[in-house]
Order: structure tokens, then C-alpha cells, then sequence
DNA sequence: AAGTGTGAACCTCTTCACAGCA
DNA sequence: TGCTGTGAAGAGGTTCACACTT
């Protein structure tokens, strides 16, 4: 099956809103409550359960442990997926921090950095080796996905590095886009941009 | 004008590009170079600038530094805009430390925290308040965009004392979605989803 | 020949409108 | 009545195809 790309972003968030509802003892909940928390309709995610084939029994809502359950079965890889953080700095400690312990289908087993004050020490839990190092450990490790959060003029040769070491996936943080092969899902987040897309609308309102 | 959303995230990525062409002493730039450097198609360079009204000289290439002004007539605001981020963090120190000086009319000018060993102290460059002083500050600073990078549990009541406050943009980098007026410009990214989205293209290309 | 500008086709995503079910 | 599931319409975004300029 193939999900819309934006199909697939909902059904991680709705998953974590229904893990909450769960801890709460909620085990049922309508569209339309999906929808309030997270700022869409209920037909959308209503279309949203229909592209993935999942359906409620009728009045009562949908099945909170079940709908965990599928979307878990869609979009989580069975056996899990390794995952490396290049660059530790304040970026990449946040990601790092954020995550550990949240996806147990997904495991940052290695960090990298240039400066010898982290190279070979524990960092946010990880351990962290020399960007040198990353051909071998990315094949040794077994990684599929890498996460860039150098500064921007290392992104470019890192990529290059990653791509050459059979990378599967690339979240890229960095201010500079990089170039990869059709066959690395990339996916580029720009914070400057984000920061400037905002003060664009906002100014919008303020004209009108 | 009122720019398509995904024009306006171009724009600003072309504009930092065409600053580093300048420096480089690159005066034009044609659109399949634009497009390269960006990942996309010289179609759809053309059709961006088609629709904020610039022209090149034809044969040329476009003018960097004419395009470079024409970009920042349209999405910078006059007088320029003041920002707050909220939790200082690795996560807002990230931010902070990327974008200090980078747009000159974007200020960052305060920062807010809970910790007492950040509030009323300079982090990252910026001066830290405490959570508490929100609105106040908000106000006698005139701050129209407010950055939220507090852990998730904070972000719905900050996000609430930040609409109290008459704030009119919102980038919010938690992982709990929140809600806001129509009137209040609303970004969200979620780091959890970016990389399950990644895990997810990629696995189907593992199958495929 | 090698670039730009653009109508029209196309694809993706969201919303409307409504039938069906408990 | 109050919810779900879905065909069809609509909005937003990208690409094709081609005329135009130097």
C-alpha cells in the first residue's frame, strides 16, 4: 500500500495522541476528538482510517489499542530501524534527548562529531565516534537513517559520505540542502525558513 | 500579493543562496543553477519568481542582488520583527545559536526559561526571563513571533498566555499539537513524525 | 542554441455533501 | 440523532509543452 506522504505525518501524531488517551484509561474516541487535538477535521481523519483501510464499529468510536496496533503495523519497520546523529551539538543533543525511549521501532545506536572532547565519550546517552568513522560503523551498525545536524558547511560532504555508505534515509537540519540519489528519502527542515515563513503570514495579517 | 505557502519557504531558501552567489562574486544566477542547488526544477524557479513579478534580463540569468531585493520587499516585514523563544533548553539554544545575525529582520530579543539557573542570566546570547514574566515582556517588547521549544508537558499553557498576550506567530517545536485562534499565525514540526515519515519511505523502498 | 515566461494538464490533498448504520 | 465511510468537487502545488527573446 501506498500512503500520502501526509497521511502517513497524522498517523504518527494521532498514534501518540492515542497511546495518551490510553494511559487516561480512554480506550474509545470519536473523529471529531482526533481532530480537535490536533487541528484538523473529522473528515479528515476519518479519510485518513479509510486510506489505511481501518474502520471503528459504528457508534462507538474508534478502538484506541487496536488503531495503535495498525498504524504500528503500517508505518513501523518489523524488526526496527537504527538511526545516527551526525553532529552534537546543541541540535543534535535535543533530537537525541527527545527521542531516546520514545520509538521503540526506531534506535539512535550512534552519534558523530569532529571536536575530541565528544568523539569517543557517552553523549545524551550515545556513544558518539569521530565523523571519520562513519562509513564503517554506518555498515558495522547496520543504519538505515541518518540525521544531520552538523553545521551547515559540513552537510554537504557528510551527505556524500552517508549516500557512498549505502544510507537508506536522511533527515537533513541543516541550513544548506544537499543533493542525494532518487534512491535516499530525504527530507530537509529548514529552521530559518520556518522562523520566516511564520513572519510572512503574520505580516500578511497585519496589512489586512 | 498573497504568495502560495511553499513559494514563500522557496523564496527564502533562493534569497541565502543568492547571498552566498554575492560572496562569491557570482552576480547572476540561472534558474537550472537555482533549481540544482535546491533540489528542484527550473520550471519551478521560474514559475516562483513568475509569481512575485520578477524578470530577468533574459539571456543573462537572473540579477542576484536585484532578486535578493525583491525577495526581502516581499517577505520581510519594514521595521523588522521581534522573537521570543521559550525554553532555553538544548532545543532553543539550538535555535537561538543558528539564528542570531543571520536575518537581520528577525530579532531575537528575549528568552524565556524555568530554571533559576537560566532566568535572569544571558544564554546563548540572549537575555532570559522567567515563564512568568511572559506577558509582561510580550508586550513591552513588542514581540509578534514566540518560538516554543519547552518539554511537551508545557507547551498548551504557554501557548495559551502567549495568545492572552496578543502574539501574532507561532512556531511551535513540542511534540504536542496545539490550538490557537484563526487570528494567530500557527507552524508546527514535529520531530518524532519527521523521522517515522523517513522510516516509513524508507522501509517501502526496502520492500519495493 | 540556450535561456525565460506561461497556459493548460496533471497530481496531491482537503472539503463538501450525503448515504448508511446503531 | 449522532456518528462513520466515501464519491465527487474544489484548492493548492507541480510539471508539460511550447511560444518568445537574445
Amino acid at each position: 500500500m501506498k500512503l500520502p506522504e501526509k497521511t502517513v505525518e497524522r498517523l504518527s501524531e494521532y498514534r501518540r495522541t492515542l497511546l495518551d488517551c490510553l494511559n487516561k484509561g480512554k480506550t474509545h474516541i470519536y473523529s471529531h476528538e482526533l481532530a480537535r487535538l490536533h487541528n484538523n477535521t473529522a473528515v479528515q481523519v476519518r479519510r485518513d482510517l479509510m486510506l489505511i483501510g481501518y474502520s471503528s464499529m459504528k457508534k462507538k468510536g474508534y478502538d484506541a489499542k487496536e488503531l495503535i496496533d495498525v498504524i504500528g503495523k503500517l508505518i513501523d519497520h518489523k524488526n526496527g530501524l537504527n538511526v545516527a546523529v551526525i553532529g552534537m551539538g546543541n541540535l543534535g543533543r535535543a533530537i537525541t534527548t527527545y527521542f531516546i525511549g520514545k520509538r521503540p521501532k526506531l534506535n539512535i545506536v550512534a552519534a558523530f562529531d569532529v571536536d575530541s572532547n565528544k568523539v569517543n565519550r557517552v553523549i545524551s546517552g550515545i556513544n558518539c565516534y569521530h565523523v571519520k568513522e562513519l562509513k564503517e560503523k554506518i555498515k558495522a551498525s547496520n543504519i538505515s537513517i541518518a540525521i544531520i545536524t552538523s553545521p551547515p558547511e559540513a552537510a554537504a560532504s557528510i551527505a556524500e559520505t552517508l549516500v557512498m555508505s549505502g544510507i537508506k534515509g536522511i533527515l537533513n537540519f541543516t541550513t544548506t540542502p544537499i543533493n542525494v540519489p532518487e534512491s535516499v528519502f530525504l527530507e530537509e527542515f529548514d529552521m530559518i525558513t520556518s522562523i520566516e515563513k511564520v513572519a510572512y503570514f503574520v505580516k500578511d495579517q497585519v496589512k489586512g
